[in-house]
DNA sequence: TTCCCTATCAAACGTATGTTTCAAACGGTT
DNA sequence: AACCGTTTGAAACATACGTTTGATAGGGAA
């Protein structure tokens, strides 16, 4: 059960597979022969398919979560109480984090940042169920910690900022491939995730901070005639 | 081959069960036993299940660039060497845009983000394909407008940036019902499709207008061990 | 050796998919 | 009424999928 060179084989090559075409558009008979293991061995080893999914994310979400939780407790904001963290330190914290997790084979960070992004998009219930079981914990510490450094915030407008600000890093991530291959056609040279992230993180906390000054709209106002307000 | 009931009744419920579960996901027999038509008529009618899921889009994305076209001639922007807009200006007419699109049905809005946001990370060859020839030059008078109003910026943090801003907007989108389900759960009223624009505006705004202090990183910087550097 | 547990393999299972077929019904024109 | 192009209808098509089966090895322990 602990793991085979089967396993491995199966779980490498799922994670390329779904990374690039999704995960309903992915068969076992795609991940098998890529891995060059009989069709069986997906339902042997894993059960099924759903939990082979599962798998290839705790692969990495696992250390992800620790080697996190582990920069907590290194800058002493894990304990309730302790010096109020910068949100500048926060972000870089966990947004860096990301472009440094192990990852067996080069290009391991574009790959898991696609799944990444796959997870929320695509909804697999059975995905999003196991995720938030499993790791919600981590994400409530990220919330609680962005909560300290922005107090200025109403708790909806700072929820909100929070998902676009996770929406900007999964799906730059989870395009970065395709972005790149764009922008080298119409520029030149070949951007890398750690360059990609330093753009990213000045963009992303200047969003966070930004004064809600639009909550009344000016000039190009909401007009809908068929606004869909539902009660 | 103009339009019949029957090629209505197949795009209103392709596009409402699109949105709620993806295009792989949805068989051409839940449409049309949605839509009280025959298995057939879809094959009839547009050819293929790809075909109608192109149908789909441009049945709002027509009148969705005309209706920003139509706005940027309002403001004068649409000639070179007009005054220059503001970048609050424009990122308001794009976002508000999105949410004033003419649907049949009720919350025909977020559905329409849904689907909006799938195009763009539901990695479906066709479709990219599609909606870059055939709305491409809607898309490029967006990044010439911001271009002029972000004078200050590189041409590569500017394309990131743009690229920042779409996926915090595909990402809400898409993903907006499921997020709202949550607050709901852990806060209390429903969000509607307008408040969260006016939220994500001036988010967006902040970090298209961020300064770019963070091409050197500080306290918490890349130190990869095996960070993907290609050649 | 014999035994047993684990892992691999080829083959088949049942089901669901997108698409096609061909006959029947419809609706306007002559 | 008779005709004809267009649209529907039920059924079948071939294919692909996830999963299961049962036979076949492999490799220590007795």
């Amino acid at each position: 059960m602990a793991h085979s060179e089967t396993v491995d084989r199966i779980l490498d090559a799922a994670e390329i597979l779904f990374a690039e075409k999704g995960f309903s558009e992915t068969s076992l008979r795609m991940i098998t022969s890529k891995a060059g293991v009989n069709l069986a061995a997906v339902n042997y080893h894993f059960g099924s398919k759903n939990a082979l999914i599962q798998a290839v994310f705790s692969r990495f979400l696992g250390p992800l979560s620790h080697l996190m939780e582990q920069g907590l407790k290194e800058h002493g904001w894990h304990q309730p109480g302790a010096e109020k963290p910068q949100l500048e330190d926060i972000i870089r914290l966990y947004v860096y984090g990301l472009v440094r997790i192990p990852t067996s084979h080069p290009n391991g960070v574009a790959v898991f940042m696609r799944l990444m992004g796959l997870a929320y998009t695509q909804s697999q219930g059975h995905l999003r169920k196991y995720l938030e079981q499993e790791y919600s914990r981590t994400f409530r510490l990220f919330m609680d910690l962005v909560k300290q450094s922005t107090p200025e915030l109403t708790s909806r407008e700072r929820f909100w900022r929070i998902q676009f600000t996770i929406g900007s890093v999964a799906f730059t991530m989870s395009s970065m491939q395709q972005l790149t291959e764009i922008y080298e056609n119409s520029v030149d040279a070949k951007a890398d995730p750690q360059k990609v992230v330093g753009y990213l993180v000045p963009y992303l906390l200047a969003g966070l901070k930004a004064a809600p000054r639009d909550l009344v709209s000016k000039s190009v106002g909401p007009a809908s005639s068929q606004s869909s307000l539902k009660e």
